[in-house]
DNA sequence: CTGTTAGCGCATTCAC
DNA sequence: GTGAATGCGCTAACAG
């Protein structure tokens, strides 16, 4: 362990150390033109030697800004706030900025109590990470500083929200299907409670619509799980021998039916396609033949999120309502075989 | 978006709203008992519906302390961050503590970059999660502020360390597989050049010599996957059809070798046992059967570590050296037949 | 070009 | 009990 004993070595102890005063040594490591350049010199080298780090908070005490957004999330142990979390660093980037990650842990409680404390740390913006893509209540109107949701919309139409276009990742699935040349899709899918099912079997129902196709057989909905994939998976090939493609709501699901396709003896992607959803690397890239998923650009969606708390800070752009981020399609294996 | 021009409400608004001084408000809200209980009940009600958040770095400034401590990881894109992460949170837990989280890709630049920020913003400690448990540069023993490093250890004793232990986890699984009736252990594992791979392999050794018994075949070393279990898995059944368990490396690599043992028509777990690492449980919960395997207690390494920063703030203690810490056997149908 | 002054928001003496 | 004064570390506006 390193020596927590020192105490930082502040503005005074460097002006002291290099013989000038205080605003002048602020001025000299601020780059400012009204120091002499070799003052300014001396001042750097001294402060470079005392390794001397600026106080932020007694900057942003000035400032009034703190160059520090908070990411509440309740999605810690899911997967879809990394990705944000990534983006929204890569936005922030240089830009001197750092995050407050808070977990909330889907506790409402535990939330207020992250939110009050983000507040007391006057982070200059919010951005609250779901795990679901259904609306979660807004943190309210009143609060002093900008927010954004990203992944779970909020149920306000006043605040901003970044959400994937579900809809659009149906369509994008399906359409991909019947461009492999598929006609008899059946559809697996997660938890119907969840919108992200719903709209993603809407945006499959219109790509064959569009294409004058039927769904083969009921959608089927139960849990975002492999074991679920399986078993879904197995009734659907047996009641519908014809079925020439799956579309899987999730890649665990259609990492399920890659499964039981094996055991069933059927050849994936000739004489059956798989497509998944989420474009979940570790389960897409790794199974046999490679999952053709949709990916729903979380990256861009947190670097998104990201931007617009920005944009919200220091520029008056005020945008509201839910925008639907674009997905797009991720080919592998499972839908066109390689050769 | 929510209003960001409202400025922020500050105690001397609230005091003036209150027809008190700052110092009687500051003593009122603090819960100083020099301070009359009816002016007492004043200011609160007022801060209250002032909805007053104290700023914590003006408070900062005076304590010396901003009850925040920055995570400095590599593995954001990995797993092994995210319940390190939950566990510090958990220790911080009530405690007025805030996590800045930054991320260096395993970039030492950008490393460097973000250790200044997170002293700029003096952070009261850090804690650096690297992504192998092999050691890593340490950050040096002049920091400010203690410093823990959690999974990948320092490369200096000086420093503090956690590691999950590998060599006691290697044992864990062969000890279960002997105790399971298996006398014919072969292995696969990843990337020999982690000592997470060496570590896990001299565990298994020595649980396999204290049973006087010996691998078979040589331990398969390549890479941390699904594909290469099911290549490694095929070769070594096909070589040493009596093989009646192999322990695995990691979560995917036995992944793969249950997929392929089910082509090989292998019964799993009564023609062959099988054994993870890591407990992924989304890998090892939906596999067929479920994957018994190690866990790592990365919550707990987390806590510890957070635990370790803290009482080196605010106490003396000041603990050296890499701390293993212990895992733990989760066992599921790949080992022993549900019944 | 440089130094002095003031003040960001708050907690803490110390007078009254 | 209460309030005026001081200072945390720094930057901005001025005066020299």
């Amino acid at each position: 362990m390193t020596d927590g004993t020192s105490r930082a070595v502040t503005l005074s102890d460097v002006a002291e150390a290099a013989g000038v005063s205080i605003s002048t040594a602020s001025k000299a490591l601020n780059d400012r033109n009204d120091v002499a350049a070799s003052t300014k010199a001396r001042v750097r080298a001294i402060a470079e030697q005392l390794s001397f780090t600026p106080n932020v908070m007694a900057r942003g005490l000035l400032a009034g800004r703190t160059g520090t957004v908070g990411l509440l999330t309740s999605d810690l142990e899911g997967r879809f706030m990394i990705p944000i979390l990534m983006g929204a660093e890569d936005a922030f980037g240089e830009g001197r900025v750092n995050v407050f990650l808070c977990d909330a842990r889907g506790d409402a409680i535990r939330e207020q109590h992250h939110l009050r404390e983000l507040l007391s740390r006057r982070v200059d913006g919010i951005i609250v990470v779901g795990r679901q893509t259904d609306p979660r209540r807004s943190l309210g109107q009143s609060l002093p500083v900008p927010v954004v949701y990203a992944y779970a919309p909020s149920d306000d139409p006043r605040d901003v929200s970044l959400t994937p276009d579900n809809v659009a990742g149906g369509r994008l699935a399906v359409e991909h299907l019947i461009a492999c040349g598929r006609t008899r899709i059946a559809h697996i899918s997660g938890d119907p409670s969840f919108s992200a099912a719903r709209d993603r079997l809407a945006g499959a129902q219109t790509a064959l619509a569009d294409a004058g196709l039927e769904m083969v057989g009921e959608p089927m909905f139960s849990e975002w799980t492999e074991h679920w994939g399986r078993d879904a998976g197995a009734m659907l090939l047996r009641q519908h021998p014809e079925i020439d493609a799956i579309f899987c709501g999730s890649d665990q699901i259609a990492r399920g039916v890659l499964d039981i396709a094996r055991d069933l003896d059927r050849i994936v992607p000739d004489d059956l396609a798989v497509i998944g959803y989420d474009n979940w690397e570790l389960l897409a890239e790794n199974s046999r033949p490679g999952l053709t998923s949709i990916d729903a650009n979380l990256q861009q969606l947190g670097r998104r999120a990201a931007e617009l708390v920005f944009a919200a800070i220091d520029g008056n752009e005020r945008a509201a309502g839910e925008q639907p981020m674009p997905v797009r399609l991720v080919i592998r294996g499972s839908t066109i075989a390689r050769r």
